[in-house]
DNA sequence: CACCATTTGTTGAACATTCATTCAATATGG
DNA sequence: CCATATTGAATGAATGTTCAACAAATGGTG
């Protein structure tokens, strides 16, 4: 099931491509462009549409709009509104996956600073704003109706959650914790998924920054020895 | 804002209700019924069509079916769709107010078991179903775009997050913890959404139980002196 | 109790709107 | 000039809403 949706490009390659997407208004505007580009243009209103009128409201006219382009445009290059809108979620899942797996290498050998830096990725503003957290939680709505969406619908996937439980046990061990992996690995990953949740209902009273100190507080509260208790404040009132 | 949100029938009266809307299909088919059983009834129908077709697909067709009554009766009894909607999630919300209240006040005065209490709460066979959780994710998916929702959608509201933050304050105290009660409760009560969110996607690898066991985990990680680790399972492989 | 009037609930067909899709015509680049 | 991309109007299906007709309860009256 997965060897579809683990194919994606590398980021380099993509990051040219949303580059000629966005770039020169004056460019795109009835000016041909490479196929790739004009999908990659289209997705992009995708997420723009999702985030500022939900699932529902998204409409193929709206897309077009949002584009800059015709009507009958979306069905040429995706061939229906259901196929735009699985691309628009595959997108999102390539760009989570290689995100985490980029800030994952760069992270080094240590366990503790690798699954710090798997926390700190999730609130990273390439990947946590309220464009495409709205657009993610308007997949959400749906997947559980739509089986095409349940794969995709979960940025957090199987291997990212053995990764979790990977290195919960490996802390374990070097710290003598008295949890199961499986199961801090569980609460770990849901606890990003809720932020992510409260970031786009966007009360105000959750910012990023709050977010990813949240996140941090339970590391230091579950891997005490690994996460020293230091930034978060203290007991100053 | 809250005033109007917080009008709540008891649970009683609300049971009653309840109880007359599901029992007797033959009862209910073509005779009359008072308005009030009627609108539950159509509101049950509803969370129905929401968690088996989602929101986008959710029709008001559908739900009179569902219902077993005629297409035009919605409209009657509540003037909209979009009414119908509101009221359905007015309904969820009550009941899930409803139910924490009950079990904190059934909790006692201690502040460890009231807190426990609460995240139980969240995993009561009552609130926490597949069709209730897929109910409440598509009306997450649609609440960014529709302010109607916003003040509704979230259960977990300003009061509860209150209360969460006022325990975490008090265990802090009695505890000798380094965390601050407002970030410790943040990151609880997002993981509980995290939780239900997961619950929602319906993996199977993912169970009310392993949720709840997650979630006590978490505890005894944050407050080790309140949540001794016991029936975690231990260090047995 | 019988009768009728009124209110209230219910039905299902008709209507209007929105929207995805199609496609013939046109424009563009090679 | 050919292949390909793009346009925008036409089409048809889906769906929320309206409404006139009908049915059931209610209540008053003799």
């Amino acid at each position: 099931m997965l060897e579809t949706i683990t194919r994606m490009k590398t980021a380099d390659a993509r990051d040219r491509l949303l580059e000629s997407a966005r770039k020169s208004e004056s460019e795109k505007r009835g000016r041909k462009a490479s196929k790739e580009v004009r999908q990659l243009q289209l997705i992009e209103a995708t997420i723009d549409s999702l985030a500022k009128r939900g699932y529902s409201e998204t409409t193929m006219a709206d897309v077009a709009d949002g584009a800059g382009l015709s009507r009958g445009i979306v069905n040429f290059h995706f061939e229906s509104k259901e196929k735009l809108l699985i691309a628009t979620l595959q997108h999102m899942y390539d760009e989570y996956s290689t995100h985490w797996r980029n800030a994952l290498q760069k992270a080094g050998d240590d366990p503790a600073q690798q699954l710090q830096a798997l926390v700190a990725a999730d609130f990273d503003r390439s990947i946590c704003n309220k464009r495409k957290l709205a657009a993610w939680c308007a997949f959400w709505g749906e997947a559980k109706s739509r089986p095409t969406y349940q794969a995709l619908s979960s940025a957090r996937d199987a291997v990212y959650q053995t990764i979790f439980i990977d290195l919960c046990a490996t802390l374990k061990q070097s710290g003598d914790y008295a949890y199961e992996p499986q199961v801090m690995a569980l609460a770990l990953s849901a606890m990003l998924e809720g932020l992510w949740l409260r970031l786009m209902m966007g009360t105000e009273d959750t910012t990023r920054e709050t977010a990813l100190q949240s996140a941090n507080e339970f590391l230091s509260a579950a891997f005490p020895k690994h996460y020293p208790w230091k930034a978060a404040g203290a007991t100053k009132p």
